[in-house]
DNA sequence: TGCGCGCGCCCGGCTGGGCAGAGTGCTGAA
DNA sequence: TTCAGCACTCTGCCCAGCCGGGCGCGCGCA
């Protein structure tokens, strides 16, 4: 594409990002192009609403980028914009108050980027593909009911209660989570797995068919943490003005188990990935734009850490400050061993 | 009042709730009041206006209730709805699968009170005065670093690393972790405190210390876990329907801290309480009505759990629910453990 | 071929008047 | 005390008309 049409593009993207109203040819001229004449815009306006990559709510009215014009600006045109002082500060402040644990951590993660992108936010705990055992313990809840505590690789904790039949001390189950640590101390949920299969450890079978189920549960992350902040913030956008509208959006984030699946579908290889309107799976995110990265303590752990917004919105400073808050909360993680 | 005052009150409050529009004389006469004329009617409405229980939003228009209409709706009028069958079952189920983490089961039961009330709903955690130790573990990470694993009453696990002068080995930590059992084991952060200030245990003053304000932060901590659902319900209904409306609310919902003082300032000696429209203190509540109640494990663990819906909410519905909800979800505490 | 200029056109948004409907308050009679 | 009738008032809705922004197109020029 010509120069000249892409910073046409990049004009009328950057203009309707902070108007929110359709943006024509002598606006464009007396902000952007002073020295082309409005009719010369108005002919570039009309081929790259040719191109797809503009449209016109209705004739004779102003142009508002497609998805595919938005699409093109952030592959192209968008300029990173740099992170003001006064907002990494209020990143690194922000996130070392966070709590010492993933859930608080999680949510303060969520909640820093709802501030500093002024839309909404999700966040899922950090989790790798492969958990390690690192360290099992047994308390003695009931006679016959037993807390399971896994401590994961990268400190992740979790906790399940098992019902058993025989009734155990707790100087019993110390004993037997010795030696639960010696051997799976270190494994994967596949070596856990083998050694179940085994079942040559006189290991109580059932008790490490709880522990691969526990492993393989949380590796699928079907019951990994997902948090959301900063809906209050969309709300201030006129495309939010008709509730049908945030209605819709609330319906994925408030639902869980649906925001899981997403966040898993739409993280792939690349680093920041950004899914803009009807590139959108889902129905209820058309008109919205979610952008995405990973972030965690470690190569192996990762989250998801996303901004969720109308496709118009400011690309290049969400881009910019997404990134910033994901890396700060992974330093924060790995210095808090979280 | 004269009791046929209370019926046309109650009848208002009835026909409001669920048609959202100005009731009239006519509408009350057709379908509550078949041997009294419109005209009689419109007198007692005049006289209810008078005394302050409904408003007309205009001249000529129907009646609405006031706040104070609903007060004393709420007050004197309101017959206690039965749960259906299939609600109660439905409570049952989904409580059923809540995790028997606290911060889980917190979400799960916010997540059904809100499904049930089809209103938006706020659970805080149930919290003591004082938070027990009922475990202490510690996992050696790196030779001089320790992660102090605290199992609190109610299952809520608390990590912490821990840099140590000296090295110690995972056997050594075991140890220790089993005399530090044997020493804190179901005791309360001022107990905890007072080994730490005797410190005639033989045990590392240093982890002591860290133990009390684990549990401190714990206590002030677990306050102030508060979760909220179901915001997506209060779009359906018209009082939201301009987003400014909904802002305030979420502007509350989503300020965890300011969501906190207010349950805390609400909940009071009563069991179940009714905040009412200009009743809240919080002008962006205005409009809005909160039912509170609390529930919990045991006496001395309790939380807040409330249900946040537009004043014309169905008042007798609602409190039913959320007493089904509360109980429910206390039972299953209990019997988790949690 | 690219650019600038100007004219005519088109369409949505705003405004103001008229109309129907719903609901009230009042009055007088049973 | 109840009730029928009547006048009044206010809102919501519809429609016509105006306005203005913005475009498309044709023409002239370098």
């Amino acid at each position: 594409m010509e120069n000249r049409k892409q910073s046409i593009l990049r004009a009328v993207v950057k203009e309707f990002t902070t108007s929110a109203v359709p943006v024509g040819s002598q606006a464009l001229q007396s902000r952007y192009f002073v020295n082309l004449s409005s009719a010369t815009i108005r002919s570039e306006l009309a081929e790259l609403a040719d191109l797809g990559y503009l449209a016109q709510p209705h004739t004779s009215a102003g142009r508002v980028p497609t998805d595919s014009g938005y699409r093109y600006f952030v592959d192209f045109l968008m300029d990173v914009e740099a992170v003001p002082d006064n907002v990494s500060l209020f990143i690194r402040e922000e996130l070392r108050q966070a709590p010492a644990d993933v859930q608080g951590m999680v949510e303060k993660v969520a909640m820093t980027l709802a501030a500093v992108t002024q839309n909404a936010s999700v966040a899922s705990a950090p989790h790798g593909t492969q958990a390690r055992v690192k360290h099992v313990d047994l308390v003695s809840l009931e006679p016959t009911e037993v807390l399971l505590i896994l401590l994961l690789e990268g400190n992740l904790l979790r906790q399940q209660v098992l019902k058993v039949a025989d009734a155990a001390t707790q100087p019993e189950l110390s004993t037997l989570a010795v030696r639960l640590n010696a051997t799976l101390g270190g494994k994967a949920s596949d070596e856990v797995r083998r050694s179940y299969e085994s079942a040559a450890l006189g290991l109580d079978k059932e008790l490490l068919g709880t522990i691969v189920a526990a492993l393989d549960q949380y590796e699928k992350g079907s019951e990994s943490l997902v948090v959301h902040d900063g809906v209050r913030n969309l709300l201030r956008q006129p495309e939010f003005a008709e509730s049908i509208r945030l209605q819709q959006v609330l319906e994925v984030l408030e639902e869980t188990r649906y925001l899981t699946v997403l966040l898993r579908e739409l993280i792939g290889e690349s680093d920041m990935q950004i899914v803009i309107g009807s590139e959108n799976a889902s129905s209820q995110l058309q008109g919205c734009a979610v952008v995405l990265t990973t972030y965690g303590p470690s190569n192996r752990l990762k989250g998801v850490l996303g901004v969720i917004g109308p496709t118009r919105m400011a690309y290049s400073q969400t881009v910019a400050r997404l990134q910033a808050v994901a890396l700060g909360a992974s330093e924060r993680m790995a210095e808090l061993g979280v």
